[in-house]
DNA sequence: CCCATTATCCCCACAATGTAGGTGTTATCC
DNA sequence: GGATAACACCTACATTGTGGGGATAATGGG
């Protein structure tokens, strides 16, 4: 209970951030594949996602039916500014921690 | 089972690599502490420790006692070319999930 | 209409990581 | 040899990570 966020969270709200208006789970499942190319199970997005909003560092809306073939509604999700406060510090405390290290190991 | 690291075992890699030759747990420590501007309790560090020695990232080394006023022998801990790559990797999908956004958000 | 099909979202149970307080060890000094 | 000091480690519980399987809501065809 101290308010840092796990590797995976981050993962989420870089993906949102990635994707703009367009952040639903299966284009946030697909932002987190193929830029840091590592799997995730949609299971494993949406429990995140639900965390996060919880945390109050996103917010979701869900979307009008679309005129394809069927399904549920899509949800949206924005990242919050108290969620990019979090990345944005989580950012500086890496740098910090890099600072001066052989170059692949230096974050800046 | 997937071998990504978590934040914190992240932190203490690099806190072993800040601190150079002299990496025991207090100094570990104090580099998070100092660097990331996190509190870290000696047993989260010592705790975190061992798992990655247990996956192979870290070795350590006991060493002589001291000339000082008296205490446990220092175990001094080394991060092994495996922990290295674990690193670099991460970093290389931190860049890509930041890559393109406005600026104190892109880890270049 | 009703039902098969589709696209999503969500629940749950368990594994991995994070965390800190308390406890053990080994040394020096008097 | 007992007080004191500097460390390491143990243990128990909280938080995050993960994926399989199930629930929901929409469409179109028969």
């Amino acid at each position: 209970m101290n308010g840092f966020l796990g590797e995976f969270e981050q993962l989420i709200l870089f993906a949102i951030l990635q994707a703009g208006t367009e952040a639903y789970g299966a284009v946030i499942q697909r932002e987190i594949e193929s830029r840091a190319g590592r799997s995730a199970s949609l299971g494993a997005v949406y429990t995140t996602l639900q965390r996060l909003e919880d945390k109050g560092l996103i917010a979701s809306r869900v979307g009008d039916p679309l005129p394809e073939r069927g399904g549920r509604r899509r949800k949206y999700y924005l990242v919050k500014p108290a969620g990019v406060r979090h990345l944005e510090s989580s950012l500086a405390a890496l740098r910090q921690m890099t600072l001066g290290l052989p170059r692949p190991l230096e974050a800046p």
